[in-house]
DNA sequence: CCTATGACTGGTC
DNA sequence: TGACCAGCCATAG
């Protein structure tokens, strides 16, 4: 596992992310271990749009999608994240206490 | 090898 | 979870 690069191990804690919850940087890199919140980030700026990767549950602590490089892409991922059931106020926040993510779950 | 860059976080007011 | 300041560390050229 140690000899997986740092973005494989990060892409690996987001395909662990369920459907319907949602992660923040923070969370991943804590999981991941030994890289901080910016890692997170980066390695997945550099994920194609069409990775196997559920990088749109990936969100920042303020509850909201990232502003992305562009601008666009943000707007994706809300989207995606409305079709897979989160719900979002009118603040474009979600509500981490219904789709925060526990974690890898306990088992 | 060194430099530049980046989808962030945490504590405090 | 509003805003502000400074730090963090891997990846690419």
């Amino acid at each position: 596992m140690q000899d997986t690069p740092l973005y494989e191990r990060i892409y690996a804690i987001v395909r662990q992310i369920p459907p319907g919850k949602v992660a923040t940087y923070g969370q991943i890199a804590a999981l991941v271990g030994g890289c901080t919140a910016r890692m997170v980030g980066y390695a997945l700026a550099a994920l194609p749009f069409d990775s196997d990767v559920p990088w749109q549950r990936v969100i920042n602590r303020h509850g909201k999608v990232s502003p992305r490089s562009g601008g666009a892409g943000s707007a994706l991922q809300r989207q995606l994240l409305q079709e897979e059931g989160i719900q979002f106020d009118h603040e474009g926040r979600v509500d981490f206490a219904a789709v925060g993510w526990d974690g890898p779950e306990l088992v």
